[in-house]
RNA sequence: GGAGAGGUGGCUGAGUGGUCGAAGGCGCUCGCCUGCUAAGCGAGUAUGGGGCCCAAAGCCCUAUCGAGGGUUCAAAUCCCUCCCUCUCCGCCA
């Protein structure tokens, strides 16, 4: 959510770098009802210090024993205005909050403008792609050839985009889950968290998943719960309502969840395979900074979770997302990709963002400035996927392929893998 | 699921219609005092919104005692609904 005051005072700008984004923004209707609201506002108020005043004097005169009658009946009549009034006042003021809502953020400076996904620039690789005397198979070949991954039977189980892990598979995806969340707090300094995996529909709005995109969330019939998108709804809700001290921050959270995405409106795009699911695995990192810090911070998280990835040698490139491919609630955003040789192609295995106080402005997660002095201050949170365990498995299984069918394990994977030093 | 108890400021804890944004204690901040530490003394110490102001400081108004509604001139206090926590019973990993 955008700051409501500097909405108001700085109509240009907002809507032109808004633009930049795709969005047509209306700012116009919102000022209208910003206008109307202050003035009822100040008609309440005004009304309300009145009859709080006369209050009093009844208190006073009911205890001398004198006789109110008389301001009792006045306030009656002011009761009924200030009820009459508020009916209008409220209904401006949740318009006002719902329009606000569904205002994305504003695309940091630094964010090239662009339309689309292929308006992001690179900004590095690592890694040498490595040349195969075979035609490599995808994922898919090589997990249902090893008899790791199960499609069929998923689907019977469940339905279309969900995979049955099996063996080697199954021990492949935990090793990976352990050995990312082992990294971040033993050499990152993450502190680890196991939040629940639904949530109240509050804890989405302060993240910035509803009230826009219902429709990408798994919601429960019969209780006013969400299966969790992504761990970032859970941790950054970690300190919702909250004021921190200065000397907190920054805060970094490591999280190992399951994520279900209803992905509406991605039929068709790739329908084999373990890319896109309905329920998959994703080890997140979540930062509370100062304002001044979260762009440092930022680089700081891109590191960590490109460190998974030297680490287990998948060749991978960053790019920048451009403001016009800018998820809704984020100031800027990093891609990490990974070199899939089926496809001949980067795919992306992380997104790392700051959100800068957007989210926090929702949330209400503030810092008291050092010293106790001076007002609370919107913290800054950023996330990013520190990474995504499914499509870390179809990037080994891709990368490390043999002519033969099987997969060597990374090295620095086989001491969570028993020692394995291959699958097949 | 059944029965009961309870949700008040950073914490603790009082408050059953007006003098309560809220006693007392703890903590914290600043100042004084003490050779150091401890103790002691004094002052201050919630958050959102709005207004005055170029801004800051400050002042004023307003809201907030789990959430939302209601009664009343007036609600932490009375009524209704919901949420959460705790205890016991049942069930269960």
């Amino acid at each position: 959510m955008l700051d409501r005051r500097y909405l108001k005072n700085n109509k240009e700008d907002v809507s032109t770098r808004l633009k930049t984004r795709g969005e047509i923004p209306n700012l116009e209707d919102f000022w209208a009802l910003e206008q109307k609201y202050g003035e009822l506002l100040l008609q309440v108020e005004g009304l309300k210090a009145r009859r709080n005043k006369v209050s009093a004097q009844v208190a006073v005169m009911k205890r001398n024993n004198e006789d109110a009658n008389k301001l009792i009946s006045d306030m009656q009549l002011v009761g009924e205005q200030i009820k009459a009034l508020e009916v209008d006042l409220n209904q401006k003021e949740a318009e006002a909050q719902q329009y606000l809502l569904n205002i994305p953020n504003i695309p940091h400076a630094s964010v090239p403008v662009g339309k689309n996904e292929f308006d992001n620039p690179e900004v590095r690789r690592w890694g040498i792609l490595r040349a195969f005397d075979f035609p490599p198979k995808s994922h898919v070949e090589i997990g249902e050839g090893l008899g790791i991954l199960d499609f069929e039977r998923a689907a019977k189980i469940s339905g279309a985009r969900f995979c049955l892990y099996k063996r080697q598979g199954a021990q492949l995806e935990r090793a990976l889950i352990n050995f990312m969340l082992d990294l971040h707090t033993r050499q990152h300094g993450y502190c680890e968290v196991l939040p629940p995996f639904m949530v109240n529909p509050q804890s989405l709005i302060a993240t910035g998943q509803l009230p826009k995109f219902a429709e990408e969330l798994f919601k429960m019939a019969d209780d006013n719960y969400y299966l969790i998108p992504t761990a970032e709804v859970p941790v950054t809700n970690i300190h919702r309502d909250e004021i921190l001290e200065e000397e907190q921050l920054p805060l970094s959270y490591v999280a190992y969840t399951p994520c279900f995405r209803r992905e509406a409106g991605s039929y068709g795009k790739d329908t084999r395979g373990i890319i896109r699911q309905h329920q998959f695995n994703k080890v997140e990192l979540v930062k509370f900074s100062r304002p001044e810090d979260s762009y440092t911070q930022l680089e700081i998280l891109l590191h960590d979770a490109e460190m998974v990835l030297q680490h287990l040698e998948i060749p991978y490139r960053i790019i920048t997302l451009c403001t016009g491919d800018l998820g809704f609630s984020a100031a800027k955003t990093y891609d990490i990709e990974a070199w899939i040789p089926s496809q001949q192609r980067y795919r992306e295995i992380s997104s790392c963002s700051n959100f800068e106080d957007f989210q926090a402005r929702r949330a209400a997660i503030r810092y008291r400035p050092k010293g106790g002095k001076g007002k609370p201050v919107l913290v800054h949170t950023l996330n990013g996927s520190g990474l995504a365990v499914g499509r870390t498995v179809v990037a080994i299984l891709e990368n490390f392929q043999q002519a033969d069918g099987s997969v060597i394990i990374p090295a620095a994977l086989r001491q969570y893998m028993g020692g394995m030093e291959k699958i097949g």
